[in-house]
DNA sequence: GTCCATGCAAACTGTTTGCACGCGC
DNA sequence: GCGCGTGCAAACAGTTTGCATGGAC
C-alpha cells in the first residue's frame, strides 16, 4: 500500500533496524530472535517496540508473518514471487520452496465459488533430509503415533 | 496374550463428549467453543481437560488442529481425504475445499528434495463470497498483491 | 487399591496496551 | 514545542502444568 505518509516521521531508526536485521536473515526470525539481533546493535530497543515496528512493517507491506506450526510468529521480507514452507517437525529447520501450480489452483478454486483470496500459505511439515538420513533407519515414522 | 492395552482407562466419558462436540459440529470449534458445548452437558468439566482431551484425541489420531490464521487452534474430526481450508477476513467463516492436484505437487517435492511430509496445510484467506456481494463497494480492499 | 483422569488455580508464552518520557521535525 | 514513537510494566489470550481429589477397574 503506497499512501503517502501524511503523518509525519514514519520509517524510525529502530523500524529500519528491525527491517534489516529480517531482510539479513536467511532464516525467519520470530520476534524474539529480532528482538537479540536488535540488541545487539541497539542495547535499549525493546520486545513491544519489535512488535510494533512489526505491524508497521506489516501494514506497509514490507514484512510478512507466517504461521509456521510453532505456535508464534514468523517474519521475512515481503517477495513478489509467492512460495512456501516446510517446517522439520525434529529439527525446526524451515525448508522455503516455490510451487507455481499452487496459484492456478488457488485462482480456480476463487473463481468456482466466488472467493477473493489474498492470501495463500502452504504449509508442510515432517521430517527433513538432513534429519532422515542422520537417522537409524526408523521403519514408520509416518504416522507420527510416537516419540519425543 | 492379553489384548487390553499396556495402559488402563482411555476412552473417558469427558474425552467422548469433547469428541462427539466435534464430530456434530459443522464449524471449526476452538477450545473455547468446545468448552461451552461441553458445559451445555456436563457443567462440571473444565477448560484444562478439553484440552487434554483434545491432545488424546490427537494422539489418537481421531482429531485434527488447525491454525485458521486466528492466533488459536480449530479442530476437527481426522478426514480420510485432505481437505483445505479458506478464511474470510471479513466474518471469520472457514470454508472447506478440496483440491487433490496438491497432494501430487507435495509428492513431486518430498522426492525432489528428499523430505518426508507428513502434514500438509493450504490454508487461503480473503473476502468469501457473501461478504463480497454484501458490501458496499469499499474502495481498496481489493488490492489483489498480497495482504491486509 | 491402583492408576489414570479430572478440576482448580497458578504458571507460562506470545503478543498487546496504557502511560509517561523523549526525540525528530 | 508538538506529536508520534518509544520503553517499561502490566494486561491479555491461549495453552500448559502441579497438585490433591475422584473414578473406573
Amino acid at each position: 500500500m503506497s499512501t503517502k505518509p501524511s503523518h509525519h516521521q514514519r520509517l524510525t531508526h529502530q523500524r529500519r533496524l528491525v527491517l534489516e536485521i529480517i531482510e539479513n536473515s536467511q532464516e525467519h526470525p520470530d520476534a524474539e530472535a529480532i528482538l537479540l539481533q536488535a540488541r545487539a546493535r541497539d542495547a535499549r530497543i525493546s520486545l513491544a517496540t519489535v512488535y510494533r515496528a512489526l505491524a508497521f512493517l506489516k501494514e506497509a507491506g514490507l514484512v510478512q508473518e507466517h504461521s509456521l506450526g510453532q505456535g508464534h510468529g514468523h517474519f521475512e521480507v515481503a517477495q513478489s514471487t509467492p512460495h512456501y514452507h516446510f517446517t522439520c517437525k525434529q529439527c525446526a529447520r524451515v525448508i522455503e520452496f516455490s510451487a507455481p501450480e499452487v496459484i492456478d489452483i488457488v485462482r480456480g478454486l476463487g473463481e468456482e465459488r466466488g472467493l477473493q483470496v489474498t492470501d495463500v500459505h502452504l504449509l508442510l511439515s515432517g521430517i527433513c533430509d538432513r534429519c532422515r538420513s542422520s537417522q537409524p533407519a526408523l521403519p514408520h515414522l509416518a504416522d507420527g503415533s510416537s516419540h519425543p
